[in-house]
RNA sequence: GGGCGCUUAGCUCAGCUGGUUCAGAGCACCUCGUUUACACCGAGGGGGUCGGGAGUUCGAAUCUCUCAGCGCCCA
């Protein structure tokens, strides 16, 4: 009954995930197991699956699959994130397509358009995800506007400002004129771009005099309340207390010093708007200067603007521009670069703006989520993060929760006849604040704000509002699963959301939110640039996957996937993981074919069975140190470490030796011990390899032995860690290519038995393996010598000599002048060791097992160099 | 301007609390090889003065300083 040549995952990888879902391998509840929590980072409803989800995604599962396999209560929670702006921009748009204006149908409408945009779209990413093999439980979706998780925001704002700790203020905000809203200052990019920088002259009043000005920023002077000049600058201090005038709209406006003024930078004045540029409105405060808003929500001029009012600014900036060059005040421009802000959400240049917004107050929020991280009790992988996320925490800033959308948690606070307002959790609750204040006051006298919170108010809640533990702080659920272990998430929000879910856990919950967080690097093309759309460098997910299988994705993902660091993607990784499924594949093959062809027996020779038991215990070691060594690797979070161990332990140690060691060539035969251990190795490589490649080591799982019905890889015991070294296997290897060396160099070819005698120290292994070496290195036979036999072709493996018996002496010229250049080495060397040895300083020094280590290099050499000149004499 | 980080084989990266036999892996490259698991393979090979310089030390890829280049974050 042979397998079909190849492995197609077209064919399987649907086929099991099915299987998983029906037999609810991926759901959990609280029992008296040790949990393993793990939140998925909601994607956005907007979003389509792309490279970085894929990679963060991959990430998380191969977390949640091993703790699954180690017999934890595994449970990843999968949801979606509302992301007002970006939704409402899509729903703007799909709206306006059909010729629906959102003002003119009105908030309740527009929200019944969004919500049923989000029920058509919002889950698309997740069904992406299940092609990827994520192992989510996807009983327990969430999204952060569903009824728990609303309330939980609700009842979050109202908690936060009866503490204090929300307030309404005006501030300079960053105003996104497009999207028509606030955005935080982490949503604000900044872009190199070059400009012209502006020469403009303004009179002074009562004098022929003029000052010059430079800005980039020309269709603001209609704004402008000050000049600034620098009290050290004595070129302009005489000025201090004149008036100057402003070109177009002739306000008088004074002239004041302060040492905020760059004398080096344009002509050492500065001209002060107040509305429109943060330092300049810092100005107006200390110097009560009265602030002029000429700007529109939209960013077009208004009618207090005087000039090209309805024109949007970057359009009156030139036109501005060319009327102060005809009334001769423009006195030159010059290129100049700078950076401009731009709104991530609509990529609109960025306006700086006066606006009353709902703030919360972050200090005393900060500090228990800062010491949290900086003593480790939230680990951050890789740890340089602390530093970032130190320097953000030190100087946190308080944080605008409003924007001005309808799609997100409306601000529970109503807005009272007298101008006052009330917070509360719903309507009733504020109504009856409201007639505490005014018991005339009936319902149609309250107005609730117009306004809906930050998405990142929700997202700063999940950890517990998944587990509806905002209202229920005391439920099963949020009491096992809390906290979690891991997120895994990209540094770019690492204040947005991990900083915030720190400060939100320890407010709410007075603990921390997670365990672990893990950073992941940004998927970059093989060139390094980052994957976008202009760019058209991002693959296609769903033609890979289709066409490599998303085991091969998940493996070409993470190979090259350095913890922290960025990642390069090259497609050429999804043909390794492939080739590498393919091997896997093939050695199950092999397997197969000795059921086949009655190889496997009871009564085996004794010399298969003795070496394949040698086999057996090296191979044995080997694995019980890679375990090691992977385990290590997750615990330090280097998944792809743990990736590359697996390929390598896989690929060289059970393919390439040991199945070869105990394969039964032509007319021999394998005892049936020996094959029911090769299969349970080759169990254990299955199991350490799933959480990295879930399909395709199911179907070999279940194609190695007769399974029960919903058995399944994902739940079998991840491979138990024994103590091990491999000393003996690594000498083993070694050796058997040594002599495989020697017979290409000496043109034997494989076929030829040889016979060697060693001279070794270390007899015990030869006593131990000779029947696997013999084999596998095609030996007559493997003696050990006391003397040295004279005239044969002899090689070095360490500091072991062989000596082959079957052919006499013959070293011919290149082999001579290689022997001497080694000869040379090593006395070079053994002066060095023994340089080293006599400097005292290093005896007394270092440690006693360096100075150990450097004895047994020092005897290994001389012995290795004796053999040489024997050889170059004999 | 401030802060953080990076620079090791052609490429992507390990190694970095200084010392375990002339610095490792995967991929790529070169040579040889189709013996019934696999050419999506096997056997072998070449390739690095660990960015430059200085210093500390008995000893530096690993620590310090400095220079250069690159990247990220915050102003």
């Amino acid at each position: 009954m042979a397998s079909p040549k190849n492995y197609v995952p077209a064919e399987r990888e649907n086929h099991w995930y099915d299987y998983w879902m029906k037999n609810d391998v991926f759901s959990s509840k609280p029992d008296n197991r040790e949990p393993f929590t793990i939140l998925i980072p909601p994607p956005n409803v907007t979003g389509v699956l792309h490279m970085g989800h894929t990679l963060n995604n991959t990430i998380q599962d191969i977390l949640i699959r091993k703790a699954r396999m180690e017999g934890k209560n595994a449970c990843w929670v999968p949801g979606t994130d509302h992301a007002s702006i970006a939704t409402e921009a899509k729903v703007v748009a799909l709206l306006r397509e059909q010729g629906i204006d959102k003002f003119e149908i009105g908030r309740e409408k527009f929200l019944e358009h969004a919500h049923q945009w989000k029920d058509k779209y919002g889950g698309i990413i997740l069904q992406q995800l299940r092609k990827l093999g994520v192992s989510c439980d996807w009983n327990r979706e969430a999204f952060t506007m569903d009824e728990i998780r609303y309330q939980g925001v609700i009842d979050v704002f109202n908690r936060l400002y009866n503490k204090g700790l929300i307030y309404r203020g005006v501030r300079m905000i960053n105003w996104d004129p497009k999207a028509k809203t606030a955005v935080s200052d982490e949503e604000v990019y900044h872009e190199e771009r070059t400009d012209k920088l502006y020469y403009v002259a303004y009179k002074i009043v009562g004098s022929n005099d003029t000052l010059t000005i430079a800005t980039t920023r020309p269709e603001t002077i209609m704004a402008d309340t000050a000049i600034c000049i620098n009290p050290n600058d004595e070129r302009f201090v005489h000025l201090h207390g004149k008036k100057a005038i402003v070109p177009l709209v002739n306000r008088e406006i004074p002239i004041i010093l302060d040492e905020y003024v760059d004398m080096e930078f344009g002509t050492g004045c500065l001209k002060v708007t107040p509305a429109h540029d943060i330092n300049d409105y810092n100005l107006g405060l200390a110097h009560n200067l009265p602030v002029i808003d000429i700007l529109n929500d939209d960013g077009t001029l208004n009618e207090k603007a005087e000039y090209f009012v309805g024109e949007d600014r970057e359009i009156a900036r030139t036109k501005v521009a060319d009327k102060l060059q005809e009334i001769g005040q423009l006195t030159k421009t010059e290129p100049y670069e700078h950076k401009v802000g731009k709104s991530e959400r609509s990529g609109a240049v960025i306006e700086p703006k006066l606006s009353l917004q709902w703030f919360c107050k972050m200090e005393d929020l900060a500090k228990p989520a800062l010491d949290a991280v900086m003593n480790d009790e939230v680990q951050f992988h890789p740890a340089k993060f602390k530093n970032t996320y130190r320097h953000w925490m030190e100087n946190v800033r308080d944080w605008c929760v409003s924007r001005q959308l309808w799609w997100g948690h409306r601000i529970p606070a109503w807005h009272l006849p007298n101008g006052e307002f009330v917070v509360a959790m719903n309507e009733n609750e504020a109504l009856e604040k409201a007639q505490s204040i005014n018991a005339n006051w009936t319902m149609a006298d309250l107005h609730q704000d117009e306004d809906v919170l930050d998405t990142w108010f929700s997202s700063w809640l999940w950890p517990m509002s998944v587990f509806d533990g905002i209202a229920n702080p005391d439920n099963d659920e949020i009491k096992y699963y809390y906290p979690a272990d891991v997120i895994v998430t990209a540094p770019d929000i690492i204040f947005f959301w991990i900083a915030r879910m720190i400060m939100a856990g320890f407010e709410y919950r007075g603990e921390k939110p997670f365990k672990h967080v893990y950073f992941t690097g940004l998927v970059r093309d093989k060139l390094g640039r980052k994957m976008s759309k202009q760019l058209g460098n991002s693959p296609d997910l769903f033609k890979l996957i289709e066409q490599y299988g998303a085991d091969s994705v998940r493996f070409g993902i993470l190979i090259s996937s350095p913890a922290g660091n960025d990642l390069l993607f090259d497609e050429k990784l999804c043909e390794q993981g492939s080739q590498f499924i393919n091997k896997i594949w093939n050695a199950f093959k092999l397997i197969e074919t000795w059921t086949d062809f009655d190889k496997i027996v009871d009564d085996a020779p004794d010399w298969i069975v003795k070496r394949n038991k040698q086999a057996l215990q090296l191979f044995n070691d080997r694995l019980n140190v890679a375990l090691q060594e992977i385990d290590s690797a997750y615990g330090d979070y280097k998944i792809s470490e743990g990736l590359q161990i697996t390929y390598r332990t896989i690929w060289n140690d059970f393919c390439s030796n040991l199945l070869e060691w105990v394969k039964p060539k032509k007319d021999t035969v394998i005892d049936r011990t020996t094959y029911e251990q090769v299969i349970s190795h080759f169990e254990s490589c299955l199991r350490i390899l799933h959480p990295f490649m879930p399909f395709a080591t199911e179907e070999i799982y279940h194609l190695l032995r007769k399974r029960a019905d919903g058995e399944t890889i994902s739940t079998s015991a991840y491979p138990n860690l024994e103590k091990a070294s491999e000393a003996n296997y690594k000498k083993a290897d070694e050796l058997i290519s040594a002599i495989r060396n020697y017979r290409t160099k000496n043109n034997i070819v494989p076929k030829h038995t040889i016979s060697f005698v060693v001279k070794s120290q270390d007899e015990a292994f030869y006593k131990s393996f000779s029947e696997l070496l013999k084999s596998a290195a095609n030996l007559e036979s493997v003696e050990l010598a006391d003397e040295t036999p004279e005239r044969r072709n002899s090689f070095l493996v360490g500091t072991d000599q062989l000596f082959d018996l079957s052919t006499s002496t013959s070293i011919n010229d290149n082999e001579k002048a290689e022997l001497k250049d080694e000869a040379k080495r090593l006395k070079e060397f053994i002066m060095g060791i023994e340089k080293k040895l006599q400097n005292e300083k290093f005896v007394n020094g270092a440690p006693e097992q360096v100075v150990a280590m450097e004895r047994k290099k020092l005897a290994d050499s001389q012995e290795k160099l004796e053999a040489i000149t024997q050889k170059l004499n004999g």
